[in-house]
DNA sequence: TTGTACGCGTTATCAT
DNA sequence: ATGATAACGCGTACAA
């Protein structure tokens, strides 16, 4: 347990004051003569000196550390989402404390305040959709909200990194109208949050635009948490006039729904087409691979690094921005055209 | 952005001094008379104070954070695994700064050098294998380490939590061997770590045991890394006298393995019966489905935070501890008795 | 119970 | 232009 170097061990045998040392470190906050410079940098590596981030925070009101809240690492959306995000930071010397809520908004609550505490520079977060005045409280702290993925509608002020929701639900849905189908599902989240609305409303402008009726017990905006999304599925296939295909473009529910799909022993595509959200590992294992609408989940990522790192930092204008990403279809043997009605 | 009580406005606020507020909030810390805590702790939530956890850290010199470095997050196994630990970390006030590594020990030590800034109380990983004098130096300035699912040899005085690597591949290998074959291939991680070599064991012991001679040939210790699991696959199913069955022990790469194995249209058991590490949230819908050695992750994580903490707060033994819990075989579909030979 | 020095990097002030 | 010095931020811990 030896104790570690301080800024004034440096100065010290570098003979130098600790103001030049400082500005060593932090490059241009400050004049040094090259000569000096040099030896300090000497130094520091001699006695291995590295500042301690703590101290750095207390005296800054800020340090290099993020706050990363999502619902549940066991989604391989959100845990891909993680190790980008993860990653990016890392690339600009930022950490990242992770927090998830389970999709609890008591959870996230208490996440909320412990970010405040840890004076953390920015948060990064798929919101739960309550909380709204917590939110708020961070903001006003001066902490910079990225939501990505979803995203709360009650929320100014905020950075929204997502896909073109709208356009990716209705390019799924007529996917499956050009492939003949009419009566088509559709799973997607609760019509809080604007994501979830922005799903419906690409997926009802798709029908329109072809003069298809858009039937409401056809479209369930089931919450993020549990097996809504499972239910909600056996729910549709239990309806006298069931649908032929099915878009599930809840992203937190896609698991569990398409396990329910495949357990239940739904034939796919000849009783159902599916599309899902989300392109899991695992999709192009099962029998027949899924029809996905791939998140270009790296571009998520680094969008909102750039934008809490962004701001963080410098000057990104104060202006809230909305990033939009384009998703990609892949169609694979999930889809078809609608077979003959059966029992 | 209004201004954030400090300890001292609370002090002021409630006519005492910053120690006795500073024991109300550390409970034990000292003597406290009702009364005045009373007062103390109403002030304190009308004030909405809360202790900046950046000035904690600096007086104190660690604060109540751990690291969690971590391969990679796109492995469902180290996701769960995170989203455990995080979990079991927030119950005990503990935040978690995450951190993957990508498997490249370079980054790992970047990764190690980083948590000694942010002087960690304690770092729960599954180490790349190589750094070991950085590990070292983490460990001499006081930061307790505990290595999960793998472990470095090499280094002294870490816990050590992982599943009974060496019973669940001999109870894995028997189960094959049960069913009449005697080509059991093994891929397992790098014998550099000692989960790696204690799977290896299981499997020996376990042939050696019905007195099948061991082939060097299919025992593959493959890195952690990329595809080499998925080549190691490939290159078993080369060989002239093929195996008939596979147990893929690492981890790290059964994803890949599977994948590759799948794709390249290996009938799955008759042409090869294989047994996985790991229950992915897929390998049920696959098929057939998987028969895999569950690992019981909550308990890996449970675990892991309990020592952390442990050492962390008060005193646990000062002896290194290794914790092995126990896996669960399940069979599924994916093995069967030897076919016959094919092609 | 209270007062206060302490830990450590930052930054503003002042001197060269 | 450079370098030196001291105050600052805030919870903790020990002495009074």
């Amino acid at each position: 347990m030896k104790k570690a170097p301080t800024i004034r061990d440096v100065a010290a045998a570098a003979n130098v004051s600790v103001s030049v040392v400082s500005r060593v470190i932090n490059e241009g906050s400050g004049p040094v003569a090259p000569a000096t410079r040099e030896k300090v940098v000497a130094t520091i590596a001699e006695l291995n000196f590295r500042p301690r981030a703590a101290a750095r925070e207390l005296s800054q009101g800020q340090g290099l550390t993020i706050g990363l809240v999502l619902a549940d690492l066991t989604n391989p959306f959100f845990a891909s989402l993680a190790d980008r995000v993860v990653w990016e930071a890392r690339g600009r010397g930022v950490q990242v404390v992770l927090m998830t809520t389970q999709e609890d908004s008591h959870v996230e609550a208490q996440s909320l305040a412990t970010l405040l505490d840890r004076s953390v520079g920015g948060v990064i977060a798929t919101p739960t959709g309550g909380n709204v005045d917590q939110w708020k409280r961070l903001q006003d702290v001066g902490v910079d909200v990225v939501f990505v993925d979803r995203s709360i509608s009650e929320l100014e002020n905020v950075d929204v990194v997502s896909i073109q929701n709208n356009d990716s639900a209705a390019t799924a849905t007529e996917h499956l109208l050009d492939l003949g189908h009419t009566r088509i599902a559709l799973i997607s989240g609760p019509s809080s949050t604007s994501t979830g609305r922005a799903r419906v409303d690409g997926y009802r402008s798709a029908l329109e635009r072809v003069g298809v009726q858009v039937d409401p017990d056809l479209i369930r905006g089931v919450p993020f948490r549990g097996d809504a999304g499972a239910d909600a599925a056996t729910a549709l296939l239990a309806l006298p006039d069931r649908p032929t295909a099915l878009v599930v473009a809840n992203t937190a529910q896609v698991q569990s729904t398409v396990r329910r799909l495949f357990q239940t022993g739904v034939r796919i595509p000849d009783e159902l087409s599916i599309i899902v959200f989300d392109d899991n590992p695992w999709t192009q294992l099962v029998t027949p691979p899924l029809s996905v609408v791939r998140q270009p989940i790296d571009l998520l990522a680094r969008h909102s690094v750039d934008l809490v790192v962004g701001r963080m930092g410098g000057k990104l204008p104060r202006q809230a921005r909305t990033v939009e990403v384009q998703a990609e279809f892949v169609s694979r043997g999930s889809c078809s055209a609608p077979g003959r009605v059966l029992g």
